[in-house]
DNA sequence: AAGGATTTTGGTAGTGACTACCATATGGCT
DNA sequence: AGCCATATGGTAGTCACTACCAAAATCCTT
């Protein structure tokens, strides 16, 4: 590795603490790019060229956790189904769980910045997606024309995504008292042991009440 | 009903409608909210008093949806709880229904436009919370001091929202020969059959011939 | 119908995120 | 040293969005 590329890890890494110290000061909204560039002495341009949004500033650290979740899968594809999505789960969790720091304040932020938890929203929904297109190469191929494969693939990256988001939830807001993985596990066990309320597949809804507007 | 909400609602409608027009030509990027102001022969002031962001402009009609299906269910405290999940559920798409075009403009802008995929994203983020705070409410209180109760919550209302996302995702790219309800039903059935491959409580390999179909 | 109170509107003047572009500076290589 | 590729900083501009104000439209009372 160059020269090049060291220095340009470390701008990228000095702009990144600065915008987080200015942010968990005055706010994400109260703070301007141009305001961080000045504090990482560098040019607005060049803020630009590492971070193309002011939100990627805040959620990078979160969008590499759940890519490199999703890369490593990609890498086992001999891993049992079940399993696999256990393991990544919770190597999602022990990605975060490296800046436990980092993680609240991003979803500190995100909580009284809309447009933090938009993007942050759509990270989840992007790291969803892969993993349901990963699933899908694991699932039987069916003979069927229909795509139950990839429904069924949706709606299991969907719950595993859910449990991810749930626990974190959780543990961003006592981190001290919560362990990560062992709340995961016990999602895990709710869902299988019919803990979670799901929803009736018979219809007969009570007595027809009728849903018209 | 005086004149002026009459004329608040025509205005508001001509606003949206002339913005979908503008939207489906031109693009999401290429169109500016003054083109839109323009178009609906409005001052660019007015147009922010209805819409506070452009993104607005496109899915105020999820969003209605989804509150609507939310304070309906907030009516019903009677209501049992896979059964109330069932009817949120179908309500939601009942009333997204009323207006197929729209939801697949939505889902096509929201598919080519980060903005657009964020906001909508974060929309379901929140329905997701409302329910889950709904549900909390039907669950027995239980004697223990943790939130085991709010922890279930947001699993099963997470789980819910993961039906009607995939659901809709799938009808709006099959709109013709897809039935929402009935592909929402079969998904329920597929969850409490154990036709969904559930992470692994426990690192046991199990037998993956149920996922034949 | 006439008046004033209230709401709605359109315009002005900004701020700030973000883009396209170019000249300069810097590290990498022969 | 000298050439090439890349990184940087600055300029000028677009556009979403805000704060504010004066004028128009609606309403309510007498």
């Amino acid at each position: 590795m160059g020269l090049r590329e060291v220095k340009r890890e470390r701008t990228r890494r000095l702009i990144a603490d600065k915008a987080f110290e200015l942010f968990n000061d005055n706010g994400f909204g109260r703070t301007t790019v141009e305001q961080i560039a000045a504090a990482a002495e560098v040019g607005p341009s060049t803020l630009y060229r590492y971070f193309p949004t002011k939100e990627t500033l805040v959620l990078e650290f979160v969008e590499d956790c759940l890519g490199d979740a999703v890369s490593w899968f990609r890498e086992q594809p001999e891993l049992e189904l079940t399993a696999g999505l256990q393991a990544v789960i919770e190597r999602v969790l022990e990605q975060l769980e490296t800046n436990p720091g980092r993680v609240r304040a991003v979803f500190d932020l995100a909580a009284q910045t809309a447009s933090v938890s938009a993007h942050l929203n759509e990270l989840i929904w992007r790291f969803r997606t892969d993993l349901a297109d990963e699933l899908v190469l694991r699932l039987p191929t069916n003979n069927r024309a229909d795509n139950r494969a990839e429904f069924t693939s949706a709606l299991a990256a969907g719950i595993a995504m859910n449990i991810i988001e749930t626990v974190v939830r959780v543990w961003v807001d006592t981190p001290d008292t919560t362990d990560a993985k062992s709340l995961a596990r016990q999602a895990m066990s709710l869902l299988r042991s019919g803990g979670i309320p799901l929803p009736a597949a018979t219809y007969r809804v009570s007595d027809n009440s009728r849903y018209d507007s």
